[in-house]
DNA sequence: CGACGCTTTGACACAACTCAACAACCGTGG
DNA sequence: CCACGGTTGTTGAGTTGTGTCAAAGCGTCG
């Protein structure tokens, strides 16, 4: 039996499915909906926002300011949740929108919960699958925190290699990559200026090239080196802690 | 019947809690260990990590980069979970000291299965709980990469003040807060010399004082206003789908 | 063709870091 | 009781990484 959806695939990953497993994954993304790059899927602070799982295309978590900064919090692919985290809040605390034309399956609360009830393993996986989420986010407070920008640059573009081979979206030394320079920096916490400076550095270097939305990694091990990445927290074989 | 721990206090904030609850919560806090004052609970990396409740002090979890930079990602205060987040995981991915003496219960992943079958209601206040941790780490994130020194700082007290006051352990304007100026460094990205300056300004526009591990808030309004403050991610009023 | 979205570059400014020194405090032991 | 070393806090002077402002380049698309 075929794998079907990048999320079956992502779980997968984790644990091995079974064929009814499977059949209740495809079901609950039986329905989908087609969003056009730009809009967004939920506003921080909405009353009755929905989940979703996101099946090709790229969205974007973030939180605004009130003076129109913001910070993106993540990036969901293909195969994964968007919104899960607040299901049972009354609103939403972050806003999501989708960057690229994308597909997304509607998700009520009732699936989850059945889901959990009747195929504990699959939430055993979901779990997984959230704290792999959380761990990004906790790996990125790092970078923000205590990396430079070419670190941080680098480290983040370690994490989407990795997280884009996953669900067979990147090769070894290459991927598609649709986000500009300022959606860049407002994850990054830099300005889209300097994320230009970072990126001249990284192709001179011969460490990444990134370019019409096509990135390419020259040199792996230099470059992890730079990042200080460890892919632990994102793997689901392997967990051990690399050497430094 | 008295509400008994931190623990019960901070969920019964969330749901009333009934008296099975609350046995059940005394029970899987009914063992407790004394722990030393800088004494680490769980090491990034390791195998065997437990889960806890801190019952008493203050601890924070935080990822060490090989050079000797580190971020702290949270402060968990009684009542709070600690190793929750990787209870299914083979290895810890980050790790957790205790910054004052204090008193924690070792939690079994058994009980935390046992709580979600036997009392779904106490499994969605735990889920509840860890969603609340998870948005002060997204909060984090959004300060450290888009608010400066004096933002950042003015936030976190107004969050830390929230936040021990569901435990009681704060009045309206003032709480013990034993963090130490290389501490407060590490968790809101700054040097230990910054946060110093940072403190010593808002003393002088009599915002806040933070003196031999006391804090005092004298404008709770003004403060609000420059760290862009809204508590609507620490609060259990106003959450939804429990009404019952 | 012009308009627009995005990238690139340079000159300059400033927030936060580094280094260096000293002061205050605290527990310990003589 | 004081002397002591270690930890934490305070301050100043100079440096640097990143931000700001301004302008130009370059595809793409209507």
């Amino acid at each position: 039996m075929s794998i079907g959806s990048a999320f079956a695939m992502k779980l997968n990953a984790f644990i091995e499915l079974s064929p009814d497993e499977l059949n209740f994954l495809a079901k609950i993304q039986a329905r989908s909906l087609k969003m056009k790059r730009g809009s967004q899927l939920i506003q921080e602070g909405q009353v009755d926002h929905k989940a979703f799982v996101l099946q090709a295309g790229w969205a974007c978590s973030y939180k605004d300011l009130p003076d129109g900064r913001r910070q993106i919090i993540s990036f969901p692919i293909a195969g994964d949740c968007v919104g899960w985290r607040d299901f049972q809040r009354s609103t939403a605390n972050h806003s999501f929108s989708v960057l690229t034309d994308a597909l997304v399956s509607p998700v009520q609360s009732a699936d989850i919960l059945e889901c959990i009830n009747d195929f504990p393993r699959l939430g055993v996986a979901l779990i997984w699958a959230a704290s792999r989420d959380e761990a990004m986010v906790v790996e990125r407070l790092v970078s923000v925190g205590r990396r430079n920008a070419m670190e941080r640059t680098a480290h983040f573009f370690m994490e989407l290699a990795e997280r884009l081979s996953l669900v067979g979206l990147a090769t070894e030394a290459e991927f598609e990559c649709p986000l500009n320079q300022f959606v860049l920096a407002d994850a990054l916490g830099l300005t889209a200026i300097h994320i230009n400076r970072i990126l001249r550095q990284l192709r001179e270097d011969e460490l990444i090239t990134f370019r019409k939305g096509r990135v390419r990694i020259h040199d792996l091990n230099r470059l992890r080196r730079i990042a200080g990445f460890c892919d632990g927290y994102l793997s689901s074989r392997n967990q051990g802690m690399l050497q430094a």
